[in-house]
DNA sequence: AACGCATACAACCGCGAACGT
DNA sequence: CACGTTCGCGGTTGTATGCGT
Protein backbone atom coordinates (compact mmCIF):
# COMPACT_ATOMS: atom_id res chain seq x y z
CA UNK A 1 0.00 0.00 0.00
CA UNK A 2 2.83 2.63 0.23
CA UNK A 3 2.76 3.20 3.12
CA UNK A 4 3.26 6.52 4.22
CA UNK A 5 6.22 7.27 6.89
CA UNK A 6 4.60 9.21 9.92
CA UNK A 7 7.06 12.22 9.23
CA UNK A 8 9.49 13.51 6.89
CA UNK A 9 12.65 11.71 8.26
CA UNK A 10 14.28 15.30 7.12
CA UNK A 11 13.80 18.44 9.63
CA UNK A 12 12.20 16.08 12.05
CA UNK A 13 13.88 16.44 15.45
CA UNK A 14 13.81 13.35 17.76
CA UNK A 15 15.43 12.70 20.82
CA UNK A 16 14.43 14.36 24.57
CA UNK A 17 11.77 16.80 24.65
CA UNK A 18 12.43 20.01 25.02
CA UNK A 19 10.69 22.79 27.77
CA UNK A 20 9.97 24.79 25.10
CA UNK A 21 8.66 22.08 22.74
CA UNK A 22 6.56 20.66 25.65
CA UNK A 23 4.86 24.52 26.25
CA UNK A 24 4.32 24.70 22.55
CA UNK A 25 2.56 21.42 22.84
CA UNK A 26 0.43 21.92 25.87
CA UNK A 27 -0.75 25.14 24.65
CA UNK A 28 -1.49 24.03 21.11
CA UNK A 29 -3.64 21.02 22.83
CA UNK A 30 -5.35 23.11 25.23
CA UNK A 31 -6.48 25.49 22.67
CA UNK A 32 -7.12 22.90 20.01
CA UNK A 33 -7.95 19.81 21.42
CA UNK A 34 -7.03 16.60 20.28
CA UNK A 35 -7.39 15.79 16.55
CA UNK A 36 -5.30 14.77 13.62
CA UNK A 37 -1.97 14.48 15.54
CA UNK A 38 -0.29 14.63 12.13
CA UNK A 39 -0.81 18.02 11.58
CA UNK A 40 -0.24 19.17 15.33
CA UNK A 41 3.62 19.29 14.59
CA UNK A 42 2.98 22.21 11.86
CA UNK A 43 0.19 23.86 13.92
CA UNK A 44 2.27 23.77 17.22
CA UNK A 45 5.64 24.57 15.14
CA UNK A 46 7.34 21.62 16.24
CA UNK A 47 9.92 20.00 14.65
CA UNK A 48 8.43 16.65 15.45
CA UNK A 49 6.10 14.53 13.84
CA UNK A 50 2.94 13.80 14.54
CA UNK A 51 3.23 10.37 16.52
CA UNK A 52 6.06 11.97 18.71
CA UNK A 53 3.88 14.51 19.93
CA UNK A 54 0.94 12.04 20.57
CA UNK A 55 3.28 9.86 22.70
CA UNK A 56 4.39 12.77 24.49
CA UNK A 57 1.45 14.21 25.77
CA UNK A 58 -0.13 10.79 26.23
CA UNK A 59 2.95 9.37 28.45
CA UNK A 60 3.76 12.43 30.02
CA UNK A 61 2.32 15.81 29.32
CA UNK A 62 -1.29 14.57 29.97
CA UNK A 63 -2.69 16.43 33.14
CA UNK A 64 -4.39 13.65 34.30
CA UNK A 65 -1.36 11.30 35.05
CA UNK A 66 -0.13 10.47 37.96
CA UNK A 67 3.77 10.36 38.21
CA UNK A 68 5.91 8.24 40.36
CA UNK A 69 6.36 4.96 40.98
CA UNK A 70 3.11 2.69 41.37
CA UNK A 71 1.82 1.91 44.17
CA UNK A 72 1.59 -1.53 45.87
CA UNK A 73 -1.80 -1.98 45.14
CA UNK A 74 -1.44 -0.40 41.72
CA UNK A 75 1.22 -3.02 41.10
CA UNK A 76 -1.09 -5.68 42.31
CA UNK A 77 -3.86 -4.43 40.43
CA UNK A 78 -1.07 -4.75 37.35
CA UNK A 79 0.07 -8.28 38.03
CA UNK A 80 -3.83 -9.13 37.98
CA UNK A 81 -5.01 -7.71 34.83
CA UNK A 82 -1.41 -8.98 33.58
CA UNK A 83 -2.51 -12.86 34.13
CA UNK A 84 -5.48 -11.84 32.22
CA UNK A 85 -4.72 -9.68 30.15
CA UNK A 86 -1.07 -10.87 28.96
CA UNK A 87 0.77 -8.15 27.25
CA UNK A 88 -1.81 -5.86 26.55
CA UNK A 89 -0.89 -2.98 27.87
CA UNK A 90 -3.32 -0.28 26.91
CA UNK A 91 -6.28 -2.26 28.18
CA UNK A 92 -4.45 -2.75 31.81
CA UNK A 93 -3.69 0.95 32.03
CA UNK A 94 -7.23 1.71 31.25
CA UNK A 95 -7.68 0.04 34.78
CA UNK A 96 -5.25 2.02 36.10
CA UNK A 97 -6.26 6.26 36.48
CA UNK A 98 -3.24 8.20 35.59
CA UNK A 99 -0.92 5.55 34.45
CA UNK A 100 -0.21 5.06 31.15
CA UNK A 101 0.86 1.79 28.81
CA UNK A 102 3.82 2.50 28.02
CA UNK A 103 5.04 3.49 32.26
CA UNK A 104 2.95 0.40 32.98
CA UNK A 105 4.96 -1.81 30.30
CA UNK A 106 8.30 -0.29 32.25
CA UNK A 107 7.47 -1.24 35.64
CA UNK A 108 6.29 -4.53 34.41
CA UNK A 109 9.88 -4.95 32.95
CA UNK A 110 11.72 -3.45 35.17
CA UNK A 111 10.25 -4.14 38.48
CA UNK A 112 7.54 -6.75 38.52
CA UNK A 113 9.10 -9.23 36.20
CA UNK A 114 11.90 -9.78 38.50
CA UNK A 115 9.66 -9.46 41.52
CA UNK A 116 7.48 -12.28 40.41
CA UNK A 117 10.64 -14.03 39.26
CA UNK A 118 12.35 -13.38 42.66
CA UNK A 119 9.12 -15.06 44.24
CA UNK A 120 9.20 -18.18 42.09
CA UNK A 121 6.87 -16.99 39.82
CA UNK A 122 6.95 -16.89 35.92
CA UNK A 123 5.94 -13.61 34.93
CA UNK A 124 4.63 -14.63 31.67
CA UNK A 125 2.29 -17.49 33.03
CA UNK A 126 1.88 -16.60 36.21
CA UNK A 127 2.25 -20.14 37.20
CA UNK A 128 4.84 -21.33 39.91
CA UNK A 129 8.32 -21.59 38.32
CA UNK A 130 9.26 -25.16 39.74
CA UNK A 131 5.63 -26.40 40.74
CA UNK A 132 3.23 -26.96 38.00
CA UNK A 133 -0.19 -25.22 38.67
CA UNK A 134 -2.05 -26.26 41.82
CA UNK A 135 -3.05 -23.37 43.90
CA UNK A 136 -4.87 -20.81 42.04
CA UNK A 137 -3.67 -17.88 44.65
CA UNK A 138 -0.11 -17.50 43.44
CA UNK A 139 0.03 -14.60 40.95
CA UNK A 140 -0.79 -12.29 43.98
CA UNK A 141 1.93 -11.49 46.45
CA UNK A 142 2.15 -12.50 49.73
CA UNK A 143 2.05 -9.04 51.26
CA UNK A 144 -0.69 -7.97 49.67
CA UNK A 145 -3.31 -10.28 49.13
CA UNK A 146 -5.74 -8.94 46.96
CA UNK A 147 -9.57 -9.46 46.91
CA UNK A 148 -8.40 -10.49 43.46
CA UNK A 149 -6.83 -13.36 44.34
CA UNK A 150 -9.56 -15.87 44.38
CA UNK A 151 -9.78 -15.47 40.84
CA UNK A 152 -8.43 -18.37 39.16
CA UNK A 153 -5.66 -17.97 36.32
CA UNK A 154 -6.09 -19.12 33.10
CA UNK A 155 -3.48 -20.76 31.31
CA UNK A 156 -1.01 -19.45 30.23
CA UNK A 157 -2.30 -19.39 25.94
CA UNK A 158 -6.07 -18.13 28.04
CA UNK A 159 -3.77 -15.22 29.27
CA UNK A 160 -2.17 -14.23 26.30
CA UNK A 161 -4.88 -14.93 24.26
CA UNK A 162 -8.58 -14.27 25.67
CA UNK A 163 -11.69 -15.44 24.39
CA UNK A 164 -13.19 -13.36 21.73
CA UNK A 165 -15.45 -11.45 24.44
CA UNK A 166 -12.44 -9.82 25.23
CA UNK A 167 -12.84 -8.31 21.49
CA UNK A 168 -15.52 -6.50 23.03
CA UNK A 169 -14.47 -5.65 25.65
CA UNK A 170 -11.53 -4.00 23.44
CA UNK A 171 -13.90 -2.48 21.19
CA UNK A 172 -15.56 -0.66 24.20
CA UNK A 173 -12.36 -0.27 26.13
CA UNK A 174 -11.85 2.81 24.68
CA UNK A 175 -14.75 4.38 26.65
CA UNK A 176 -14.47 3.26 29.88
CA UNK A 177 -10.77 4.56 29.55
CA UNK A 178 -12.52 7.81 28.22
CA UNK A 179 -14.83 7.64 31.25
CA UNK A 180 -12.94 7.01 33.91
CA UNK A 181 -9.55 8.60 33.65
CA UNK A 182 -8.30 9.01 30.22
CA UNK A 183 -8.99 12.16 27.93
CA UNK A 184 -11.18 11.19 24.78
CA UNK A 185 -8.57 9.82 22.62
CA UNK A 186 -10.28 12.31 19.46
CA UNK A 187 -11.11 15.62 20.02
CA UNK A 188 -12.89 16.61 23.29
CA UNK A 189 -15.92 16.71 23.19
CA UNK A 190 -16.63 14.81 20.00
CA UNK A 191 -16.52 11.93 22.14
CA UNK A 192 -17.61 9.00 19.55
CA UNK A 193 -19.75 8.06 22.80
CA UNK A 194 -22.03 5.39 21.27
CA UNK A 195 -20.14 2.73 23.14
CA UNK A 196 -20.10 4.05 26.63
CA UNK A 197 -22.47 0.89 27.76
CA UNK A 198 -20.50 -1.17 30.21
CA UNK A 199 -22.09 -4.42 29.29
CA UNK A 200 -18.98 -6.59 29.00
CA UNK A 201 -17.88 -5.77 32.55
CA UNK A 202 -21.09 -7.77 33.70
CA UNK A 203 -19.74 -11.10 31.58
CA UNK A 204 -16.40 -10.90 33.90
CA UNK A 205 -16.34 -11.27 37.22
CA UNK A 206 -12.62 -10.64 37.61
CA UNK A 207 -13.40 -7.19 35.68
CA UNK A 208 -16.22 -7.19 37.88
CA UNK A 209 -14.30 -7.08 41.23
CA UNK A 210 -11.62 -5.04 39.23
CA UNK A 211 -14.34 -2.11 38.57
CA UNK A 212 -15.79 -2.53 42.39
CA UNK A 213 -12.66 -1.69 43.60
CA UNK A 214 -11.95 0.98 41.26
CA UNK A 215 -11.93 4.43 42.11
CA UNK A 216 -11.30 5.50 38.88
CA UNK A 217 -14.08 8.42 38.92
CA UNK A 218 -11.82 10.76 40.25
CA UNK A 219 -11.09 12.78 37.77
CA UNK A 220 -14.04 12.94 35.20
CA UNK A 221 -14.32 16.23 35.87
CA UNK A 222 -10.67 17.14 34.62
CA UNK A 223 -11.35 15.74 30.98
CA UNK A 224 -14.87 17.21 31.08
CA UNK A 225 -13.21 19.68 28.50
CA UNK A 226 -15.34 21.66 26.25
CA UNK A 227 -15.17 21.09 22.51
CA UNK A 228 -14.91 24.41 22.48
CA UNK A 229 -12.17 25.63 25.16
CA UNK A 230 -12.95 29.33 24.68
CA UNK A 231 -16.39 28.45 25.69
CA UNK A 232 -14.85 28.88 29.15
CA UNK A 233 -15.29 26.09 32.34
CA UNK A 234 -16.41 25.79 36.00
CA UNK A 235 -15.22 23.30 38.02
CA UNK A 236 -16.56 23.35 41.62
CA UNK A 237 -17.57 26.37 41.05
CA UNK A 238 -14.57 28.19 40.24
CA UNK A 239 -14.97 30.10 36.60
CA UNK A 240 -11.41 29.14 34.92
CA UNK A 241 -11.11 32.16 32.45
CA UNK A 242 -9.30 32.16 30.83
CA UNK A 243 -9.55 28.27 30.55
CA UNK A 244 -6.47 27.89 28.89
CA UNK A 245 -4.12 30.22 30.56
CA UNK A 246 -4.83 28.65 33.96
CA UNK A 247 -4.67 25.05 32.71
CA UNK A 248 -2.00 25.19 30.79
CA UNK A 249 0.13 26.71 34.05
CA UNK A 250 -1.20 24.18 36.11
CA UNK A 251 -0.54 20.99 33.68
CA UNK A 252 2.92 23.23 33.63
CA UNK A 253 3.47 22.61 37.19
CA UNK A 254 1.61 18.93 37.56
CA UNK A 255 4.59 17.51 34.96
CA UNK A 256 7.30 18.47 36.84
CA UNK A 257 5.93 18.14 40.48
CA UNK A 258 3.50 15.26 39.76
CA UNK A 259 -0.11 14.20 41.41
CA UNK A 260 1.60 12.26 44.42
CA UNK A 261 3.16 16.26 45.61
CA UNK A 262 -0.77 17.29 45.34
CA UNK A 263 -2.46 13.75 46.43
CA UNK A 264 -5.60 12.36 44.25
CA UNK A 265 -8.23 13.77 46.97
CA UNK A 266 -6.78 17.33 46.18
CA UNK A 267 -7.03 17.30 42.63
CA UNK A 268 -9.74 19.95 42.24
CA UNK A 269 -7.76 21.89 44.77
CA UNK A 270 -5.43 22.36 42.42
CA UNK A 271 -7.76 23.26 40.36
CA UNK A 272 -8.84 25.67 42.24
CA UNK A 273 -5.12 27.03 42.79
CA UNK A 274 -4.79 27.28 39.32
CA UNK A 275 -6.96 29.98 38.82
CA UNK A 276 -4.69 32.19 41.31
CA UNK A 277 -1.43 31.29 39.62
CA UNK A 278 -0.66 33.93 37.05
CA UNK A 279 3.51 33.90 37.83
CA UNK A 280 4.21 30.59 36.65
CA UNK A 281 6.50 29.64 33.97
CA UNK A 282 7.93 26.81 32.52
CA UNK A 283 11.66 27.74 33.75
CA UNK A 284 10.20 28.33 37.09
CA UNK A 285 8.66 25.67 38.68
CA UNK A 286 7.12 27.54 41.50
CA UNK A 287 3.27 26.76 42.18
CA UNK A 288 3.14 30.07 44.06
C1' DA B 1 37.60 10.69 42.21
C1' DA B 2 37.09 7.87 38.30
C1' DC B 3 35.41 4.19 36.02
C1' DG B 4 32.26 0.54 34.67
C1' DC B 5 28.04 -1.72 35.24
C1' DA B 6 23.09 -1.89 36.30
C1' DT B 7 18.79 0.16 36.40
C1' DA B 8 14.88 3.09 35.14
C1' DC B 9 12.44 5.53 32.07
C1' DA B 10 11.56 8.35 27.91
C1' DA B 11 11.24 7.94 23.25
C1' DC B 12 11.37 5.53 18.75
C1' DC B 13 9.97 2.04 15.37
C1' DG B 14 7.15 -0.94 12.82
C1' DC B 15 2.94 -3.10 12.41
C1' DG B 16 -1.97 -3.73 12.27
C1' DA B 17 -6.57 -1.84 13.00
C1' DA B 18 -9.79 1.54 12.03
C1' DC B 19 -11.60 4.83 9.27
C1' DG B 20 -12.52 7.70 5.17
C1' DT B 21 -13.00 8.15 0.21
C1' DC C 1 -14.60 -3.46 -2.34
C1' DA C 2 -10.10 -1.50 -2.83
C1' DC C 3 -7.07 1.73 -1.58
C1' DG C 4 -4.98 5.46 1.15
C1' DT C 5 -4.39 7.73 5.57
C1' DT C 6 -4.20 8.13 10.40
C1' DC C 7 -3.95 6.40 14.87
C1' DG C 8 -2.78 3.38 18.65
C1' DC C 9 -0.31 -0.49 20.45
C1' DG C 10 3.49 -3.32 21.85
C1' DG C 11 8.28 -4.25 21.43
C1' DT C 12 12.64 -2.32 21.49
C1' DT C 13 16.28 0.99 21.93
C1' DG C 14 18.78 4.99 23.76
C1' DT C 15 20.18 7.69 27.43
C1' DA C 16 20.41 9.58 31.99
C1' DT C 17 21.13 8.38 36.61
C1' DG C 18 22.49 5.57 40.50
C1' DC C 19 25.51 2.41 42.63
C1' DG C 20 29.44 -0.43 43.58
C1' DT C 21 34.28 -1.12 43.14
Amino acid sequence: MGRQPCCDKLGVKKGPWTAEEDKKLINFILTNGQCCWRAVPKLAGLLRCGKSCRLRWTNYLRPDLKRGLLTEAEEQLVIDLHARLGNRWSKIAARLPGRTDNEIKNHWNTHIKKKLTKMGIDPVTHEPINKPSTTTTTTSSQETPSTVDHQHHEPESENLRPPSPEKLDESHATSEENSSSSPPETCWGAETGSTTSDNNRDDDPLMNILWENDDTPFLDVSWDFPASPSAGNTINNVHMSPWEENCANWLLDCQDFGFEEFGFGCFNDVLDMSVNINTLDMGDHKLI
